[in-house]
DNA sequence: ATAATTCCGTTGTTTTTACAACAAAAGGAG
DNA sequence: CTCCTTTTGTTGTAAAAACAACGGAATTAT
């Protein structure tokens, strides 16, 4: 079993608390500390998720699967990351159609969430922080999705890629953006197909709405009709 | 100027905590209230946000302009509804593209985000119940969308329209099940056209994979070669 | 019950996208 | 530099979606 402080504090969970403070903070909390075997469930399809689960060593999948048994990988978890944040925080929902599986040998850590939010008696201010920490954290998972969300919105692969390098341009502040996809990155992120999307970039060109080159992109005010 | 804690009362952000109980622990948050004409920008772009608003009294849209000047309404604020606390959560984000603006005489109160996350050294009951509150909107907002984007990362309306039946199926726990949407609504939330859409449920039913009557759907397994 | 309105399905046409296959360009390794 | 690999752009075709227009069903109002 690794040494639980080294692992929490490269997590963003504990940031900006260090490895000396956490065994203190651990004490107000209730925790629950598992092995799991590849292949083995971690957390299960219906299951009521009333903490937050935390990997120490290994990787697990986060994967769903529908009404006809195809399972689709959501996300790829690694030491640090935290999952179930989301179902605990809506007041301990049952997982629906998803299921996290360990795909190596993983250590994880099972946070009472309960006690997590509930500030101590004691108001420690690590505490405190690992409330704000977990906040940050949903909050910033929560944007990048709205982000995602506004694009995808979009009937066409051409108002997909404005929608995109609009939002890009507002968060760089410019209207010259890098970005960081290459092109089949991109068209995934948007889900259009790569070479249709190759085709719509060329015609924009063409048509002068953008400029681009490699990962550089100049968006242009003119489209003067 | 409206009663405070009785408009408070109705917010979910204050849900489990009596009206008498509100003016206590307004007293642990530094707020600010204020009032805004018809019109008025509550947010403006590019601000930073760093206390999360709530709505007395009036209505507000929350909106985004592209790079283009488009803009598009992305929510519509009534008394109760609470706005900025992901941006507030994901640790003082500047608002990118997005602003909020009154489009009736409105009563809003800015609660101090800080303030509001650090238990007070009273570590009174009801600053932790508003904590929970806040994480259990922001999760339940999280999970909303999720969902969503679930369907909206799938290329075709069918997959599309399955993949939004099979999580409904998953929720309801049948594989018979209502929908909260009538036609024009579905298409609107899977961002498809409405026609294009009854014209792909038909060939659906036509096929044998699903069978509907008005809102009422039933997904079929049997798709045997 | 009748009229009006909203909702839903259908069909034909046009536009857009996916798909596949390939060519050109860029990048890396030896 | 040359070969090999990866990335990107191009093109033609087939499939799918958007769009528009309409007719019928269902719902609501009168």
């Amino acid at each position: 079993m690794k040494n639980l402080p080294e692992a929490l504090a490269l997590s963003p969970l504990f940031e900006g608390i260090t490895e000396k403070d956490i065994l203190p903070l651990l004490s107000c909390l209730t925790f629950k500390e598992r092995e799991f075997s590849p292949g083995e469930t971690i957390l299960a399809e219906g299951e009521r998720v009333d903490s937050v689960g935390l990997v120490i060593s290994g990787g697990a999948h986060i994967s769903m699967n529908d009404f006809w048994g195809n399972r689709s990988i959501v996300a790829d978890l690694g030491p640090g990351d935290i999952f179930g944040e989301v179902y605990a925080l809506s007041g301990g929902t049952n997982l629906s159609g998803v299921e996290v599986v360990a795909y190596q040998s993983s250590e994880i850590l099972f946070l009472n969430f309960k006690r997590m939010i509930t500030v101590c008696s004691s108001a420690c201010d690590f505490h405190n922080r690992l409330i704000s920490n977990l906040l940050k954290i949903v909050g910033e998972k929560n944007l990048m999705i709205t982000e995602k969300m506004r694009c995808l919105t979009k009937r066409s692969t051409r108002e997909k890629l404005l929608s995109y390098f609009s939002l890009e341009s507002k968060k760089q502040g410019k209207n010259q953006i890098s970005i960081p996809f290459n092109r089949q990155e991109l068209a995934d992120y948007l889900s259009v197909d790569r070479s249709a999307m190759s085709a719509e970039l060329s015609r924009m060109k063409e048509e002068g709405i953008i400029d681009y080159r490699k990962n550089s992109f100049v968006l242009k005010l003119h489209h003067d009709q």
